[in-house]
Parts: C-alpha cells; structure tokens; sequence
DNA sequence: CTGAAAGCGCTAACAA
DNA sequence: TTGTTAGCGCTTTCAG
C-alpha cells in the first residue's frame, strides 16, 4: 500500500482525475496538437480547480532551457542596477523568465566565481551591467554558450550592448541652457577615464560651438559633492564667472548649488544648473532642486530584455544600441523674469 | 547515423569515456556510495578534464528542489535592498542557492504576480524585504508550501522575522550624545506609523531618563532632508535651543545639519547630530559628515540566508530575531576641546 | 565494489 | 482525436 501522493498536483493526477492520458493534457494545457475543443476545455477547467501548475523543472529538463537569465553586476549602491533591473523584470516576468542576481565586485576573481555560479544554474542568458570605468575586462564572459547582452557598460565588441546616448544627453542639457539664455557655460564633471565623461564632453563642446559660444575646458574631478564645491571655488578664481554650470552627475550638481549658496550667488538667476542621472534623492533635495538629465535605465533594462528574449529564442543579435537621454527641468534653471 | 552529440557533456559521456556506469559516475561525483578510492578519483579527475557540469535542472527535477529562493521587495531605489541582498548572496551563493530577485510596487494585486511568478519558478523559499511602513498586508504569502522569511519589516507572526535592534540603535546614538555631555537632546524623526520610529523613540525616552535628563517630545514629519530643516526652524522658535539632536535617519540628519549652519549654529560645537541608517552618500556628503547608526543590513541578509538553508533542510524556524544595530561615528559628534 | 534499472514530471513523436 | 512510448540528465535502490 503505497502512500498517498502528497504534495502539489503532477500532470499525472490532472489526467487519472479526467480520465484521459498525460499526453493529452499536455497538449490542452499547452496549446498545442490537436484535440477536440470541448476536451481541452474540460481539461483546462479541471487543472485549474485542481489548481494544477506545471513542474518548472521538469519543463526545464524538457526544454534544456532554465527559464532564468542571470544579472551581474558591480554597482553595489544598487543605484544604477535597481533601475535597470526593474526595466528587465517588467519585460522578462510575463514572459515566464525570473532574473537572478549576483552582487560582484571589481574583484575579476570573484566575478569569475559568480559567473560561474549562474552558468551552473544553467541560466539562458547573462546581462553584465556595471559602474561604469571603461571597457571593462570581461575574459571570463567568452565562450559561455549562452546570450550575454551588456547594459549601461560597454562590453566585449561582439555582444550586444545597450548604452544611454551620453552625448545627446549633454547636448539636451547644453541647449536648454542656451535656451534660456545662458552665454558662459561651463563644464564640471567626473574623471576624464570614464567614457561617458568624455562622450558627454563633445556633446557639451558641440552645442556651444553650434551656439557661437566659448568652451570652456571641462574641469574633472570624482563624482561627489566635495568636488562640485570645490569646482565651484576653483571657477569663482577666474573672471568671469560662468552664468550655468553643466555637471557631470547629481552629486557635482548639488555640491555647485551649495557652495553658490555659500558665496551668495543665486540659483538660477546668477548661474543656472544643470545635473545628470536625475537621481531624485540628490536631485529633489539639492537647493534649488535640479534640472538633470535622465537616462531612462529602465528603459534600457526593459529594451535588454526583450532583446534577451530574441536572443533566447534563437536570434542573434550584436552590436551598440544607444537609447536616448530626456531632460528633466526644475527649479535650477527655472526662467527667471 | 544519429549526429554526433553536441552541447555540454553530460554524465553518460563521462560515464562512457571513464568506461563505466552512470551511476557509478554520480556517485563518484557526490561523494556517495561505496567506490574504490582510486576509481573515484579517477572519474572526478576525468570529469574535471571533460569540464563537466552537472545539469541543474536535472538534479533539480529529482531532488524536487530548484536551488533558488526568491526575494521580493518593493524598495524601489534599492537602498536597503541591495545590502540585504548582498548580505544574502554571500552566504548562499557558497550553498549553490541562487536568489530570484522581483521588484514589487505597493500595490498588493502586482505583488501578489510576483509570489506567484516566483512560485511557478518553483522557489525553494521566499525572503520578503520592504521600505518598512507597519506590519504589512501578507495574505498572498500564506500557505504558499515554502519557507518564507521577512527581512527588515514585520510579516506574519507565524513566519521567522529578521530585524535590527531599532531600539538599541537610538539607545547607542543617544548615549553617546549623552557621554560627549550633551544635556538638551532633541529627537527629530519620521512619521509616527512606523514601527521603526516608536521604537526609536521609546529608546531615546529612555535612555534620556537614564540619564535623568530631560526628554523632549519627538517632533514627526517625513523622512526627507526638507523635513530636516524644518524641524530645525521649529527648534529655533522655542528656547532653549537643544545641544544635540538625534534624527531619524540621515536624510533628516543631513536637512538638519545644513539649517543649522544656515542658522549660523556650529556642528557639532553647538549642537551635535546623530543620523540613522549609515546611508554614505548622506552621512559622508554631509557637511558635517554625520555620526549615523548602522542597521547592519547585510548581516541581517546573511542571517536570513542561513536561516533560509536551515529551513530549506527541513528545520523549522519562526518568530523574531533582533540584530544589534552599530553606532558609526563621525565628525558631527566629535569631540570638541 | 560496480552495474542495471526505475523514476523525478513533462513533452513530442508516432501509433492507433 | 486520443493514447503510448521514449526520452531530457540525474540519483538511488537493489542485484550481482
């Protein structure tokens, strides 16, 4: 007398209770071969009382195909990733294709673990995302059978990779100050080996150039607030004084905004600003609020994944897609009467 | 002539390649059974040479046990997300146990998808993490058939509860205000309805009274930097102004500390200022930078990890488990001569 | 000590 | 239109 089947309903208990073969009820449940309309109902209607739910895993073995992707990334904030990882599940969980996550370093040894960790969960596929220095090493990603698309970090040449248009960002940016009005406008941004940070430079030089305007050389520093007030006193030393700031992030924005405060200069009406990542605990709390621009790593997450789903599927996709940037205005360059 | 198999090795290759059965291949491999010392290391050396995986979603289907869990959140920015993550990973990742990440929103119907999402990836246990209002709604999480751990909120009573000692974090920030000698110490927080704020209260109240100072009433508004300054304006109107305010968190804090200097006051010689959560890009960025009470969040993740493999294993665990919480201090308590 | 065989839950030919 | 059967790659009795 064997026990009686505990545990969730198998395909097995859906066919014995409406008395046809598991074959059939596979093919009701899937959509799939040919069967009497009124069978396949009856059948669906049964497994679902009996609040029947395929085996994922045995799908899996079936298919060969794991149903998760697999997202590594470096970015330990979280505050790139999350967005973009959003983006991804919204597109990737209807589509039945869960995201798993693996926290690396900038340690390449434990990013090797990683990978290799996903890759033994016989993921279908491998999104990198990282902060983003430059191009950066990614040996380990080769040869690994499965999709590997890169997102908001430039990868290996051959795989796929979505990037926000930093220059047309800058240029979104540059020309909203030239917009309203702005004549001396300078640069502060990060450190000159991000690309990003030089992308967003020639935007920034293009658009003055097509306003007739001077550049001014871009002045780098890290990414924090220390270094946007510092810039600031650094440009308060050479006359004349910019009338807009274009920042490099958030953090530098709101650093200017402080140490303009600090020298009575007004925001926006002596010096317009403007940021960039529209990060709004930066953004909505810096005095005044800042006009930044946005990357959308949303939709950059959500444009990976469904390009992961293609991939999955059996298209092969390569090379750069460049989404692009929006500006969001606030009170920094608020048009002043 | 059937083609030549393509694609990972699989255990028959080793199998046949090593010259002899499946099954003695996974026992090699496993470290089960009864085998001759030198036959198992022959075969976990030739499997080594073949790089043979052993496929997941195999093993998954017989042991019935995916080797993932999911963690579900509706912490958009990731803020405190992502150190729990961390915290997760490291401990679990090590175990072979991967962990599904999905975003939910508040809204109870969107979260409830997620559960099942995750549920139909067939999650060997869920971990529910949430920006902490109250004891959230949790109906979707009964009787789901996994162990489910809440991480940072309050879930159902009958399921293991991981959070940090609220309570001794604002007992460790304010008795250090008390032990710089600080006597007029404000409490400025967030609202009322959380759990999180009463407890930090009740801790300030009573190591006040501990003290034999006396305590203030704490003055509740939102967790914003704004807010901060506010309270500070507040303060100004009713003499005498305190010596020290204990915050929130390091919004707050920081909103505070830029009123404060706005007011001309000096931090810390005139009133020193305790933050809550240790978030960097706050606590560092502010001028100055703050002393903050660290929840610890990834060893709280790491905890909930270990306590997920436990239960994965067949134990089971439930109730509340408070983690200590740990005062960081910084120049906006430091010691003045 | 090792091999053979059953079976995890499901899908997909192929038969009936 | 439906049932039967042979696996997917692995573990695990049970024989030998």
């Amino acid at each position: 007398m064997k026990p009686p089947r505990t545990g969730p309903p198998t395909i097995r208990d859906v066919a014995l209770a409406a008395g046809v073969s598991v074959g059939t009820v596979s093919k009701a449940l899937n959509q799939t071969g040919a069967l009497s309309p009124d069978t396949r109902q009856r059948i669906i209607a049964l497994a679902d009382t009996m609040n029947f739910r395929a085996n994922a895993m045995a799908k899996s073995l079936q298919s060969g195909l794991s149903g998760t992707i697999g997202l590594i990334s470096n970015d330990s904030f979280g505050r790139f990733t999350m967005p973009i990882m959003q983006g991804l599940d919204q597109v990737l969980a209807p589509l039945g294709i869960g995201v798993l996550m693996a926290n690396a370093t900038d340690d390449p040894q434990a990013e090797a673990a990683h990978v290799r960790h996903l890759m033994a969960k016989q993921v279908d596929g491998l999104i990198v995302t990282a902060r983003r220095a430059d191009r950066r090493a990614t040996a380990h990603l080769a040869g690994l059978g499965v999709p590997v698309i890169h997102v908001f970090a430039r990868g290996a040449p051959q795989d796929l990779t979505f990037l926000p248009d930093d220059r047309g960002g800058a240029v979104l940016a540059v020309q909203h100050l030239v917009d309203i009005g702005r004549r001396r406008i300078a640069h502060v941004t990060g450190p000159a080996d991000f690309e990003a940070v030089r992308l967003r430079a020639e935007g920034y030089a293009q658009t003055l150039a097509a306003a007739n305007l001077p550049p001014q050389t871009p002045l780098h520093g890290p990414w924090s607030e220390s270094w946007g007030r510092a810039a600031v006193a650094q440009l308060a030393q050479t006359a004349p004084f910019p009338d807009a700031i274009f920042c490099g992030n958030d953090q530098i924005a709101r650093g200017a905004a402080d140490a303009l405060r600090d020298l009575g200069r007004d925001v926006p009406h002596d010096v317009a600003l403007v940021g960039f990542d529209n990060w709004h605990v930066m953004a909505l709390a810096a005095r005044p609020p800042l006009t930044s621009v946005d990357m959308g790593l949303s939709d950059l997450g959500a444009e990976a994944g469904r390009a992961m789903a293609r991939m999955i599927a059996g298209d092969t996709l390569s090379g750069t897609v460049l989404l692009p940037c929006r500006l969001v205005p606030r009170a920094s360059t608020a048009h002043q009467e």
